[in-house]
DNA sequence: TTGAAAGCGCTAACAC
DNA sequence: GTGTTAGCGCTTTCAA
């Protein structure tokens, strides 16, 4: 076996609780004791077992992070930061990815509840009512989700939209298409309210779609159909995959349509043409999320949300509308 | 606090030891009374808690898995799928990214030690000494980096690269170009040696390079003066700056110079050209990976080397020599 | 088949 | 400032 806090305590000549103390309450152990035993500590190369420390403190020091797709380009970043600035906090996490499938979310969530202090809910696919239930058993934080009371970390979208909407219209564009998300989420009812709003021009609603290239591969012929010359789609890989439809259907982008996406994913600035986009602040949000959950986890409370701006990254997908 | 077995003792008459018996050595313990038992924790919703059950049986049924670099396109579909294989085997994943920093890594391994059976390292950048004395404290499965004596899983970088070659020989290409990675890149000297035997053909090296869009933009005018007309990258990510760089310079890609990529991520059937590359089993070797594991964690050893095959995918980036 | 008791590694009152 | 003791939730001998 490893070694332990006895050994650490044997070797130094104190006992076991003196050298809890040098660890996690220095301050109330003799100077010269502490660095005594922090130096058999290091010699003998002991570190506190966490697992046993979680048992009788209750904080066992990590948190769980729960995302729809793990290769989904938007994921990434936001499970880097996170992770990060857990690391920072010293904390550490679990990642676990449930396919999109809801029932392997509750069950993740279930069993990882012990196990952790807090849960970082990434666009989750469970019902209001679940996550309701599950919150009374460990501290969440949700991420692109709303539910009413609870921790909850947003990027506007909204303000998103209507900046690529502006966008477009500025480029002389009139007629604009909104190519939907899944039908359930959240983003998507956000661009739908934006686009509802927008003004001077006729806003056409196409969906839902997959969040995927294919779904914007399939959309390309409804978009052409609806006459629209400026598109604002679900996300980036949703626009790609327009792009690639309209090309197929020698629809040129951005000479005859101006296509903008959402997310910023890496793949958009290496698509061609490079993707007008709205980036969304993925790893901010990891961050903050993270401080969040370890808020609440301290203070038992810590509701509330945080909105982040996003903005809009004009590249080559978008051009002036020739009428 | 959550409802421990206590309490699921107390409620159903039995003792604890029962219980837990119940959930793990169910056949020790009488049908009636166990289903009983289960009712009755069900009931409760008892969920046994993991981590102080590894404080008496030494399992703690997590892994960590530790990247250089969660946002590198790479990695995802082989954090995806170790995570998933590891659920399947009621395992849960621990995952840290590096940052490609040594230091961290190796301190990450030390904190994790202890809440983990087993560590899977992906394309580690630690000393191979560092690495055989870490092996001391907990067993590790190696991803993409070969240290002798330890259990590795590796991908067939030299035969894509073979088949690479004989791709661009086929379509007339005489002087070819390998632009290669970092120097320590046990991946990048494979390639080397690959091209190395190459026959009937002059391959250039160019290298080392950073393994980023920017490494294959800064590396384009070398392509250039090289006078290679067939080009073999690093990885997808180093090919499609390398395109990009030609482009810049009124190179054109596959109309003067073929270039072939390493990896097989999305970004490269979304870029223009689709680009040409050598498919890596990434999720594979991400769940063949923790099976390797989970094995030497059972039995105290299973060393050896797994070697994953890769193909050749053709897309747009290559095309015939116009000699 | 079940209960009793010890103990995993650690922390947290409580004494001294 | 340090030692003693009890106990976190669970498993695992050992008896019965």
């Amino acid at each position: 076996m490893a070694v332990t806090i006895r050994d650490v305590a044997r070797a130094s000549g104190v006992h076991v609780s003196t050298v809890s103390r040098a660890f996690s309450a220095p301050h109330l152990v003799n100077p010269e004791t502490r660095t005594r035993v922090l130096a058999v500590a290091d010699d003998l190369g002991y570190r506190p077992n966490r697992a046993a420390r979680a048992l009788t403190t209750g904080r066992t020091h990590n948190l769980g992070l729960i995302v729809a797709d793990i290769s989904n380009p938007f994921f990434p970043p936001l499970i880097k930061a996170a992770q990060e600035q857990a690391r920072l906090r010293d904390y550490h996490v679990f990642v676990a990815d449930t396919d999109e499938d809801p029932k392997v979310e509750e069950d993740l969530i279930q069993t990882l509840t012990k196990q952790v202090d807090g849960v970082l809910l990434c666009s989750p696919r469970l019902t209001n009512r679940t996550i309701e239930r599950l919150r009374e058993e460990v501290p969440f934080v949700l991420v692109n989700r709303r539910v009413k009371g609870m921790a909850t970390v947003l990027m506007d979208v909204a303000r998103g939209a209507r900046l690529a909407f502006e966008h477009l219209t500025a480029l002389g564009h009139r007629r604009l298409a909104l190519v939907t998300g899944p039908s359930g989420s959240w983003t998507s009812k956000e661009m739908q309210e934006a686009a509802a709003a927008a003004r001077d021009v006729d806003v056409a609603f196409l969906g839902p779609n997959q969040p995927t290239e294919l779904g914007g591969l399939a959309a390309a012929a409804d978009v052409i159909a609806s006459g629209a010359t400026g598109v604002l789609a679900y996300n980036d890989l949703v626009a790609i995959g327009l792009i690639e439809g309209l090309a197929e259907r020698g629809v040129d982008v951005p000479d005859d349509i101006s296509v903008i996406g959402v997310d910023d994913i890496v793949a958009g600035r290496l698509s061609r043409p490079k993707l007008t986009t709205i980036a969304m602040p993925t790893a901010a949000a990891g961050r903050i999320a993270v401080d969040m959950l370890l808020q609440s986890v301290d203070s038992q409370a810590a509701t509330g949300v945080t909105m982040l701006e996003t903005t809009l990254i004009v590249r080559e997908s978008t051009g002036e509308a020739h009428t």
